[in-house]
DNA sequence: ATATATGCGCAATTGTGCTT
DNA sequence: AAGCACAATTGCGCATATAT
């Protein structure tokens, strides 16, 4: 970040020289979830090697982007977490998912989730709407749940035991977001699997939406 | 002009070990 | 254990050269 400038006068150049570098905006988007000691970090970017995450939270705290903060008595550990103007990037990091998402395919093998990454990708792809609905989403042992009340969304880690429909995931949900199968395709499929109706999993589909993988253009 | 090949420097990674 | 720092190695991006 020091010796990488773009010697451009533009706002899309400084962003990318602050938050640009390899791994940072993942550093950025797990932080978005909720403050993060040094392990749980690593624990949510596991092929992040420790010396990086260790440069890239020293170059973020000293742009202004992340503060370093003792708990309060009993841990009293170290956690990092987003400044207000870090958090003005949850915008950019969302839209930023919601257009990636779009090419995201197959999981490939060596490709991991984790509860940081569902809760971005439910908030990043969420309709606003007139809807209320509480949903619970699982994806192996990874349990996230989301309280829709027309335009706001509530995303966060854990359960929800007052959910009203459960969505159990055994694979990703992109083809039934992007609408490539319906609700009803994919419980046929097993990619998914609920305690409700084929409707309330066509309304969960329509809440959280990703748009249709881009066609090859002429 | 545009595509491909080559060599180099630096950043990223790996592995280890220090400090608290 | 948490939170790094450092040395050796790997890999990548970049500039330049060469081919199409």
């Amino acid at each position: 970040m020091t010796t990488k400038t773009y010697g451009q006068y533009c706002g899309v150049a400084r962003a990318l020289e602050l938050v640009g570098e390899r791994w940072a905006l993942l550093i950025i988007r797990d932080l978005l979830v909720g403050p993060k000691r040094y392990t749980d970090l690593r624990a949510g970017l596991p092929k992040i090697p420790t010396n990086v995450l260790a440069t890239r939270l020293k170059e973020l705290e000293r742009a202004g982007i992340v503060v370093r903060r003792i708990q309060p008595r009993p841990s009293g550990a170290i956690v990092y977490e987003l400044t207000e103007y870090g958090a003005d990037l949850d915008e950019v990091v969302l839209a930023m998912g919601r257009w990636g998402a779009r090419s995201l395919g197959e999981l490939r093998p060596d490709e991991i989730i984790t509860p940081d990454i569902l809760v971005m990708a439910l908030r990043s792809t969420f309709q606003p709407g007139n809807r209320k609905a509480k949903y619970e989403l699982r994806f192996g042992e990874i349990v996230v749940h989301a309280v829709v009340d027309g335009d706001s969304l509530e995303v966060a880690p854990g359960p929800l035991p007052k959910a009203d429909l459960v969505v159990e995931a055994f694979a990703p949900l992109s083809p039934l977001l992007s609408g490539e199968l319906d609700a009803k395709q994919a419980l046929a499929n097993g990619i998914v699997r609920t305690d409700g109706s084929i409707a309330a999993l066509t309304r969960f589909a329509t809440h959280f939406h990703i748009a249709p993988h881009p066609a090859p253009e002429r």
